[in-house]
DNA sequence: TAAAAATACATACTGACTGTTGGTAACATA
DNA sequence: TATGTTACCAACAGTCAGTATGTATTTTTA
């Protein structure tokens, strides 16, 4: 048991991470109201007072799980369509839909980005999250296809974020009707082409 | 000051739409978490032990005042829909999807409905109260039109859901944005004609 | 390298809030 | 009018979020 000896930015990261990775599973269980910090910092192996040291409250540590796994979906998704060859605009669109409904078929996560982080976090900040991952992706492939004329010319923003519903609601389907969500889904894209 | 005398049930009804009528504001403004049931019940005119003695707890009076809003909601989108005459059914979608819309132009009504109500109320139970309300329209709507054959045959009950969740969406975007949105919507419903 | 400073954490405390309990007042029934 | 039932109130108990103050560990400075 030597080797005691850590950097600042080790110890400091380790307890970060620790208590991420806690909050996660906590928040993921059962939900953000119901996770109390005591019972977090005891299974992040650490007090609430290091909780307190590193995080402003109870919903800044919230807020580190929402871009956490915000960043591990984004790239769950790139690795699906890195695998994919370049297909059409339309094609990418379902395409990439699948893999947002496939990297959704986990039920912590569907808790934390679905239904908590809405309530949680204020309208701004987590659209700003947003759009920095999934939502960018998405923008891009709907630009794309607008202006590749593949499908019909309409506000590109607006058009996403409707898709963008499509396959969050999509995502909270029993699992056994998605292959019906997907269809409807591939029905309502492929009827926006010219 | 006479007239004191009161049936219970004249009590009972009164005392809970006071409260009820007092969650619903508290509530739409402040948000499920940040409302407070001292503040509630004074709000309402009277105590906590008049509260915990109509409802079981918090989130009972809450599932009320969701209830509550769902039946003025469906109540608002009947009126619109009984001064339309009789057009087609991806037309009547298109217009209910319209006055669902101009319902929800209320920032109370949004927060409770579609924000707080999903991360409050559980999953099923929830389910159940949008499936006696809006949903049921809905469901009706796309079940008619696929009849009537104007759009493609789809499963019914996920294309109800889908287009629930686009107008959700629309209903959550910037007003200045809903015209926007309105179109987008409307080319992916008009997208599903056969 | 010793002293000083800064950072990471721990412990103890405070205020607030939720749900409960045991009682009282108002109405209903026999 | 007596008894039961329903509506309501006040006080209490437990929990929890956030804070304040103290200590240990690493870093900087003299």
């Amino acid at each position: 048991m030597q080797e005691g000896r850590k950097t600042q930015e080790e110890r400091r990261e380790g307890t970060r991470r620790a208590l991420i990775a806690a909050a996660r599973r906590q928040f993921a269980e059962n939900g953000y109201a119901a996770t109390n910090t005591p019972a977090l910092a005891a299974a992040a192996g650490v007090t609430r007072g290091a909780l307190y040291h590193h995080f402003a409250d109870k919903q800044a540590l919230f807020e580190a799980v929402v871009e956490e796994e915000h960043a591990l979906l984004a790239l769950a998704i790139n690795a699906a369509a890195e695998a994919e060859d370049e297909p059409g605009p339309v094609r990418a669109l379902i395409e990439g839909g699948d893999a947002y409904l496939a990297a959704m078929q986990d039920s912590g996560r569907r808790r934390i980005l679905l239904i908590d982080a809405p309530a949680v976090i204020e309208r701004e900040k987590l659209d700003a999250i947003n759009a920095r991952f999934g939502l960018k992706t998405l923008l891009e492939g709907v630009g794309a296809a607008v202006e590749a004329g593949a499908i019909r010319d309409l506000p590109v923003m607006p058009l996403a974020q409707l898709l963008d519903a499509l396959f969050d609601r999509a995502a909270l389907a029993p699992s056994d009707e998605l292959g019906d969500y997907r269809k409807a889904i591939k029905a309502l894209i492929r009827g926006l082409k010219t």
